[in-house]
DNA sequence: GGTAAATGTTAGGCTACCTAACTGTGAGCC
DNA sequence: GGCTCACAGTTAGGTAGCCTAACATTTACC
């Protein structure tokens, strides 16, 4: 199955190689199942890093854009439909006249705790699935999936 | 930070829920990982997983669709352009009519070959900077992921 | 104070997805 | 055989999210 893989002359140890199939492969089903379990019909995943994000501070439009890998007018987009929906406002940041300040709003801060708690359920029913030494290997394997994807 | 989550009298073990949450976040920003590691430029994530599954064996549209968690329009729309880049043909399956199966061609096996290549080496490097238990845990982990998404 | 950089917004366009409606084929049943 | 219904894809039309380019406003730097 690897063996298209030698045709290059590979800098690359091969066992990293065969990890690194294994691994893209996996995240593309973790993609897969990220999306099914947030499909609330309610707020997309991106609204819920944007409330997420305001949940903690009030903060720019341009580190919302930056937090969710995509350009400061689509970051404007989202925000504008968040603010439609009562659950964010925008107000000028008293420090810098140019910038915009996100906050959340108390129907924000509900309406985000509720799809979050939903979400941490159903995950919770699928990861009741697995037995305790599967949840450990799980649980000791997310800090090293997150310095990959911090260092990305 | 799990403080709000105690407002729901809940029907589940709270560890549970923890590795939830972590998961849950962990997850979102593999997504992310994943798509910085799929923008070539060249192949969306897919039209690599299309010509993945037609590289093993020809399929039908529908299975494409169910494959990639898309309708079937969605899936013929995305064929037809793969088609016309000349990475894939439609032929009508001969035990059936009414179905038409997608066939990888030789451009299209090199097209996804080469990219396919191109993302190994990519993520291959980014696994690099991670130390060899580090590794060994995320290679652990693997199927624990896989387990989880199948029976999602 | 004048030029350059930074922050958002608006405008216009692209792509991928969806549902609904349609064509053509297969399967079951008198 | 002919009817009816289910199935496989395609086409048509619409929506949502993303992009770049162009703009207004404010800040930063000589």
């Amino acid at each position: 199955m690897l063996g298209y893989l030698t045709v290059s002359p590979s800098t690359t140890d091969s066992r990293l190689l065969a990890l690194a199939q294994s691994f893209r492969t996996t995240l593309r089903h973790a993609v897969y199942l990220s999306r099914s379990m947030d499909s609330d019909g309610e707020l997309t995943t991106m609204q819920m890093s944007t409330l997420s994000m305001a949940a903690e501070e009030p903060l720019r439009v341009s580190r919302v854009a930056a937090n969710l890998g995509v350009r400061v007018p689509s970051a404007t987009e989202q925000i504008i439909k968040l603010e439609q929906a009562g659950l964010v406002i925008r107000r000028p940041d008293p420090t810098d006249s140019r910038a915009v300040l996100v906050q959340l709003t108390g129907p924000g801060r509900d309406a985000w705790t509720a799809a979050s708690t939903r979400r941490n359920e159903r995950v919770a029913a699928l990861l009741d699935q697995l037995d305790d030494d599967e949840r450990a290997t799980l649980a000791a394997a997310l800090p090293v999936i997150e310095k990959l994807t911090s260092t990305a």
